[in-house]
DNA sequence: CACTCGTGGGC
DNA sequence: TGCCCAAGAGT
């Protein structure tokens, strides 16, 4: 369907999409895989060094999946939420073992891949394949939010209502494009903070421009805290982990961590994720 | 459905 | 300076 919105987003993304790897033609399925599950939480800037390392060292799924997790994991640096890390190997092992070492085309193939949900599927499957597909990850439903529903952010879950919305707005010609013209417009103008509306190639149909901008008046948007959870213990000793090109002893772990009873706790509960292993003589290290 | 899961930078 | 957010997924 075409609608106010699609001519000036298409052209807006035209002159101002940035030249993101991941983007250019030579980008196969894998490369937009791999950086599809970086991205997730997390900005573009700090994905760029990880993905173009992986990209190298990695090039094809088969290469990710001749090695052992762990390897994933330490070349995973910084990137945060490291399970992504491991994600991505089994996808890699799962292309190899059950689809012929080719990243499957289609949404439902993709969605049962490890880490990969309903954006992911959406996002591979559109941009690495051409499909067509709603793709609602948080910038588009941001855009939507305002553009359309004048609201200044979406509902915390994705709602049957966004999903309808979206699909309605799916052009007949190339919804690849679109999905990416959209989102780019929410990372670069129409952003969670302080939007740039005097940038904006919808301001003058956006219904939450016109109703003056105002507050978000829904329920509160609780914010995350971290310092003292169980995630930033879980960094420090994993950070450890990584560092250490091999099996660490306990008395390392227990050093960047006072509380034991959080530092155990947070230990046990990587070693059930497969972020971490113990050896029989009591040292630790990432997945063999 | 509410909660967990990392990390760093911008405002 | 702290708070908020970033191409979400799994449970």
């Amino acid at each position: 369907m075409a609608t106010a919105l699609h001519a000036p987003i298409l052209d807006w993304y035209a002159e101002n999409a940035r030249d993101l790897p991941w983007r250019r033609p030579e980008a196969g399925p894998w490369a937009i895989l791999v950086s599809e599950i970086m991205l997730q939480q997390t900005p573009v800037v700090r994905v760029l060094p990880v993905w173009t390392e992986w990209m190298e060292r990695w090039p094809t799924p088969a290469a990710l999946a001749a090695e052992p997790p762990g390897e994933a994991v330490r070349h995973w640096g910084r990137l945060g939420y490291p399970r992504r890390a491991l994600n991505l190997h089994a996808c890699a092992r799962a292309v190899t073992s059950e689809h012929g070492g080719r990243v499957p085309q289609g949404y439902e193939e993709l969605r049962r891949l490890p880490g990969v949900g309903d954006y992911t599927a959406a996002a591979v499957a559109s941009f690495a394949f051409g499909r067509s597909h709603a793709v609602l990850d948080t910038n588009v439903r941001r855009v939507l939010a305002r553009a359309v529903r004048g609201e200044e952010y979406p509902p915390k879950a994705t709602t049957a209502a966004e999903r309808k919305l979206a699909e309605s707005l799916l052009p007949a010609l190339d919804a690849p494009r679109w999905a990416v013209a959209v989102m780019e417009l929410g990372a670069l103008v129409c952003t969670a903070r302080a939007p740039r509306c005097a940038d904006c190639p919808v301001a003058a149909s956006c219904a939450w421009r016109l109703a003056g901008r105002p507050a978000y008046d829904g329920p509160e948007r609780r914010g995350q805290t971290y310092a003292g959870t169980d995630r930033q213990c879980r960094g420090r000793l994993l950070a450890v982990l990584r560092e250490a090109h091999g099996a660490v002893p306990k008395a390392a772990l227990d050093v960047v961590w006072d509380d034991a009873v959080q530092r155990e706790r947070a230990l046990d509960g990587l070693i059930a994720d497969g972020l971490a292993q113990v050896l029989p003589d009591g040292a630790y290290r990432l997945p063999a």
